[in-house]
RNA sequence: GUGGGUAUAGCUCAGUUGGUUAGAGCGUCGGAUUGUGGUUCCGAAGGUCGUGGGUUCGAGACCCAUUAUCCACCCCA
């Protein structure tokens, strides 16, 4: 018979158990970190209503999407998770509590070309606060402040949250005449990282913008020194622009809690260049890159918008809210050599090695330490010990259990560490204490290994 | 959507200006070695060279088409 050949669609992840094994702790660790903060997890479904999902219509997002048709219903796959938490906001507006605060990790689809570090089916692991009619500034701090532990705790160092405020941009624009071009003027000067100021400069002359304003707006996102010599200059040009005050006395206070909730000087900076592409954003903007790998672009993003699920509901639900790409972090972690090999990615803390016909004595064996918390796999194929033995070596199982009929008869277990060799025969509780002893050795919290 | 590259064993790849039977490393399986793995040694299996057509006495190689895939742009995590 002829066969179909295997294969994975391209700009699909798909992992060996050893990578999913990482992947699976990394997520544990966003998860764990989000709950600290205080978060609902929720959970939405996949495919949508296309109506619900393109509500907003238009742009990039509608070129990209999966839409397909089933019988009469026309369905999309989700390309975010923001717009089915609009969704879910507005249709259980009545039953959630506001100040709203959700976590979500899930698989979004984008059908755009695939490419390195760009998957078409990849993990977004999204927080967000969702106000009711109104939403504290403090959010817009606490915030990054997750980002902040999150990647600790990962055990990354060498990153930069870089914050901004689009009030600040949009009220500068405004000064110079620009409001009708705001939005292009963002998405060019968002580049500036990536082509470097003459790039934006050209590429703003091109949108018609005169030359003195081109000069004007360089100037002043290149304002830079560090926190308080930045807010210093912003304070400047205060005075003739509402929004633009606005902007500047919210990136003050934002600033000045970061520091409150712990997050270091060395870990975040406002940087004027940052713009986010997406035009639903009204405030406070974030963006995180690794320090040594800048070329990586942003691992994270997000920030303020005003009004979330304007295309569902009147209600007026303010949000603040980030995203990590985790897919695209984890690939670039592992490219990059950070991700911890240190650690084997284990699916088992101990293997038993039966050795008798009757298993019996093993299974009763494996059902103990499993109720001691201890995680167990039996080998009971009909193999060679070798090839036992071998398993587990290749499964980086730290501990091997034998059981001949020797320990059996002597009600005792045999446990040898396959990675230095040393076998000791005692009790039941003396292994327990020993592999467990072994387990905490290596399992402390990181997944990454960073370079200092 | 635009531009460029690649397609040979399960994986990574080599294959000379077109010339007999297409190779290596890794992996897999068997053996040395039936209650002690990793190393070593010996052996084996595994390929209609992406697909279709063309040029030629002769094509893995050259030409055309097609599909897949990678890289970059657009845009984004």
């Amino acid at each position: 018979m002829e066969k179909i050949k295997p294969r994975t669609l391209s700009g699909f992840m798909e992992l060996l158990p050893a990578q999913q094994m990482q992947m699976e702790r990394m997520m544990q660790t966003l998860r764990d970190t989000y709950a600290l903060y205080g978060f609902y997890p929720l959970d939405t479904p996949l495919i949508e209503a296309s109506e619900v999902l393109l509500a907003k219509g238009g742009g990039e997002t509608e070129k990209q999407i999966y839409r397909f048709q089933k019988g009469d219903s026309d369905l999309s796959l989700r390309f975010d998770l923001t717009v089915p938490l609009a969704k879910y906001v507005a249709l259980n507006y009545g039953q959630l509590t506001y100040p709203f605060r959700r976590f979500q990790i899930g698989k979004v689809y984008r059908g755009e070309r695939a490419q390195r570090g760009r998957f078409r089916e990849f993990y977004q692991a999204d927080i967000d606060v969702i106000g009711d009619g109104t939403l504290d500034i403090i959010n817009e701090a606490e915030i990054p402040s997750i980002i902040y532990r999150t990647f600790s705790t990962l055990g990354l160092k060498r990153f930069k949250i870089r914050i901004n405020n689009r009030k600040i941009l949009n009220g500068f624009f405004a000064l110079l005449e620009l409001t009708e071009q705001a939005g292009d003027v963002m998405r060019i000067i968002d580049k500036i990282d990536k082509i470097g100021a003459e790039k934006v400069r050209e590429l703003l002359l091109q949108e018609r913008i005169a030359a003195e304003k081109c000069d004007e707006i360089l100037r002043f996102i290149a304002l830079d020194g560090g926190t308080n010599a930045i807010l210093e200059a912003l304070n400047g040009y205060c005075g003739k622009q509402g929004l633009f005050d606005l902007g500047v006395q919210e990136l003050t206070t934002v600033a000045k809690y970061l520091s409150a909730f712990g997050v270091p000087q060395e870990n975040f900076a406002i940087d004027l260049t940052i713009a986010r592409g997406l035009d639903y954003y009204t405030g406070t903007v974030y963006e995180t890159t690794m320090l040594d790998h800048p070329e990586i672009g942003s691992i994270c993003s997000g920030g303020r918008y005003d009004n979330l699920a304007e295309y569902y509901t009147d209600k007026k639900l303010p949000g603040v809210g980030i995203s990590i790409g985790l897919t695209r972090l984890f690939y670039v972690l592992g490219e990059q050599g950070y991700l911890d090999s240190k650690q084997p990615a284990a699916p088992a803390d101990v293997m038993i090695l039966p050795m008798t016909d009757d298993i019996s004595a093993s299974i009763a064996l494996a059902t103990r330490l499993r109720e001691a918390g201890i995680r167990v796999q039996m080998q009971c194929e009909k193999k060679k010990f070798k090839a036992k033995i071998t398993y587990a070596d290749k499964l980086a199982i730290p501990y091997v259990i034998f059981m001949g009929e020797d320990e059996i008869e002597k009600n005792v277990v045999a446990v040898k560490e396959l990675a230095t060799g040393e076998q000791t025969v005692g009790t039941f509780e003396e292994a327990v204490q020993r592999i467990r002893a072994g387990i905490c050795a290596c399992a402390a919290g990181t997944v990454i290994t960073d370079r200092d």
